[in-house]
DNA sequence: TTCCGGATGCGCT
DNA sequence: GCGCATCCGGAAA
């Protein structure tokens, strides 16, 4: 892991959208005991914080689980929903509880460790989903308010802004928000296989 | 397409 | 304390 250069604090305090999308391409790097993993973040959701009804922040709730919420930015910011665990970037000013769910990468390194992970299941289903990009790479609770600049969870420079394409639309699985739900505050690299599929809703 | 695991938080009793 | 909902995923039906 020495040799991963993290990107640093800085990257992280320009305004949650365009972290969201500067996010994108970037190199999400796990170690664990057994061995290192990474892959290319290819897609994210913004949460805009107290505005925000989809937003676990919304209204300012301050708990323990959001709290870190209201840290730095570049804090982790993992809950369990559901047996998962998904993983957030922690974004805005402290006190401004905003964030960057990484809901998909696109696997690089410990393919054969992710394979493991999943369960012996094809590649394309190893991280194409924020459930399953933490179980694949290795992410837990014990990562929650740690800081992205630091081992063994890091964010590293990836991909060349101009060498993909960003598409935008609604973020998912979050319906009964409202308004928020139809907020154009996902974001992710067009036509890349790894991207989350979309979950029927049944209305 | 339907069901449900199981941590967290909330509103109510 | 109890019932319910949730930024999901896998297996059953």
């Amino acid at each position: 892991m020495e040799h991963y250069q993290a990107l640093p604090q800085a990257f992280y305090s320009q305004p949650t959208l365009e972290l969201a999308k500067s996010l994108l391409g970037c190199l999400l790097v796990k170690e664990t005991e057994e061995g290192l993993a990474s892959g290319y973040i290819v897609e994210t959701e913004a949460y805009m914080g107290p505005e925000d009804r989809a937003a676990h922040s919304f209204g300012n709730r301050r708990t323990k689980r959001t709290e870190i919420m209201f840290g730095q930015a570049g804090s982790v910011y993992t809950y369990t929903m559901h047996t998962h665990t998904l993983v957030n970037v922690v974004s805005s000013e402290i006190g401004r509880p905003e964030a960057v769910l990484i809901r998909a990468v696109e696997p690089l390194e410990g393919k054969s460790l992710m394979e493991i992970r999943r369960a012996g299941r094809p590649q394309f289903e190893w991280t194409n989903g924020p459930g399953k990009l933490t179980k694949a790479l290795g992410i837990t609770m014990d990562d929650y308010g740690n800081h992205f600049t630091s081992p063994p969870l890091l964010i590293c420079e990836g991909w060349t802004k101009s060498s993909f394409a960003i598409s935008t639309g609604p973020r998912i699985g979050i319906d009964n928000t409202g308004e928020a739900r139809d907020y154009p505050w996902r974001f992710w690299a067009s036509n890349n296989p790894y991207v989350s599929k979309i979950r029927r809703k049944m209305n």
